[in-house]
DNA sequence: GCTTTACCTCAAGTTGAGTTGAGGTTTTAT
DNA sequence: ATAAAACCTCAACTCAACTTGAGGTAAAGC
C-alpha cells in the first residue's frame, strides 16, 4: 500500500536500466511522468510494471513499437486497473504461445535437418523456411513480422 | 547430387534475400564465395545451408556475431561435413531448449503476475526479472547475453 | 553554507543489420 | 551485334534502441 513516489534515479536503479533510457522511453511515449517544482521527473509505482513488461517483451524479441501499441490498450488518463493489465497479459500470452510453438518446431526440425546431410532442396525444411517454419502456428497478436515478400522459385542452370 | 554452382542473384532469389545482403554477409565473414573470370561471385550449394541457418537463428534472436562464432566451429578450408553440421546443430538445440524454457516460464508467470494487481516488489517475478526469469534454465551455448550489471536494491524514501 | 550528487535539455554519436545509389563491367538474350 | 539484365565496388544512408557529452539547475548531506 505504500503510495510511493519515485525519482528517475530510483526507478533506474530499481529496474537496472540507465536514466537516459528512462528519458528515451518517455520520449517514445512508453512511460509517463510529471514534474516537481524543480522540473524533475516523478513517477507512480505503475512505471515499474511498465518497465518490467518492456524488458520482458524485449527479451523475447518484441520491438518498442509493438510494445507501445500494446500499451495503447491501457488507459492514458487513469492509472491502469488490474483488468487493464489482465487484458494485456492475455494478448501477451497468445504471442508467447506462438513463439514457443515456433521454437519447438524449429528445434525438432533441426534434429532431422541441419545435420542430416541431405541436399534435397525440395524437401528440407531448412532450405524452405517460409512454408515449413515461418508460417507455422503463431497467432500474431503483437508480432506480425510481415516478412517474406520475395518468394520466387528458380533453380540454377548448371548441373553435373 | 547436383553439383550446382550458384550466382548471387540465384542464391538471393532462392533464399528470399537481397543481393546486397549476400555482399554484406560475405563482408562479415558469414559466407564465402570465389570469383569467375569476370569477377562475379560464385557459390557452392553449401551457402544455402548457411543462409538457412542464419535466417533461422535470427528469427529466434541470435545476433550475426553469435552466428559467426557458431560458424567458426565449421571448417574454413574444406566443405563442412555432415558431422560438422551435426555438432553445430547440437549446440543450437541446447540454445533453443534454453529459450523455450525461458518463454514458458515467462508465459506461466504472466498468468499470475502481470494481471494480478499485486504491487509486492519483493515477491513479484515481473518486478524482479533478474532472479526469477533471466537466469532461469538456459544453458547459454550461443546466447550469453551477459546482461544485468546494475543490480542495486534500494527502495525510495517517501511513503503514505 | 557549501559541496557533492542528482537532475535537466538538446544535440550528436554508436551499434547492428542491412539498403540505396552512383558509376562502371559482364553475361545473356534476341 | 547490340540491348537488357545481372553483376561489380565503394561510400553513404537508414532505422531501432540507446548512450555520451556539454553546459547548466536542483536537492541532499555534512
Amino acid at each position: 500500500m505504500a503510495e510511493t513516489i519515485w525519482s528517475v534515479g530510483k526507478v533506474a536503479k530499481r529496474c537496472g536500466i540507465n536514466v537516459s533510457t528512462l528519458h528515451f522511453y518517455e520520449q517514445q511515449g512508453l512511460i509517463h511522468s510529471w514534474r516537481n517544482e524543480g522540473n524533475q521527473r516523478r513517477y507512480k509505482p505503475e512505471v515499474l510494471r511498465r518497465i518490467s513488461v518492456i524488458k520482458a517483451a524485449q527479451r523475447v524479441g518484441v520491438s518498442l513499437e509493438e510494445i507501445k501499441q500494446a500499451f495503447e490498450s491501457l488507459p492514458n488518463n487513469r492509472t491502469p486497473t488490474v483488468e487493464d493489465w489482465q487484458q494485456l497479459s492475455k494478448n501477451w500470452q497468445q504471442m508467447l504461445d506462438g513463439r514457443i510453438a515456433y521454437l519447438q518446431k524449429l528445434r525438432d526440425n533441426l534434429a532431422g535437418c541441419i545435420g542430416c546431410g541431405c541436399l534435397s532442396m525440395t524437401n528440407c525444411p531448412l532450405y524452405n523456411p517460409d512454408d515449413k517454419l515461418a508460417k507455422s502456428g503463431s497467432g500474431p497478436v503483437l508480432l506480425d513480422q510481415a516478412e517474406q515478400k520475395a518468394r520466387a522459385q528458380q533453380e540454377p542452370s548448371a548441373s553435373s
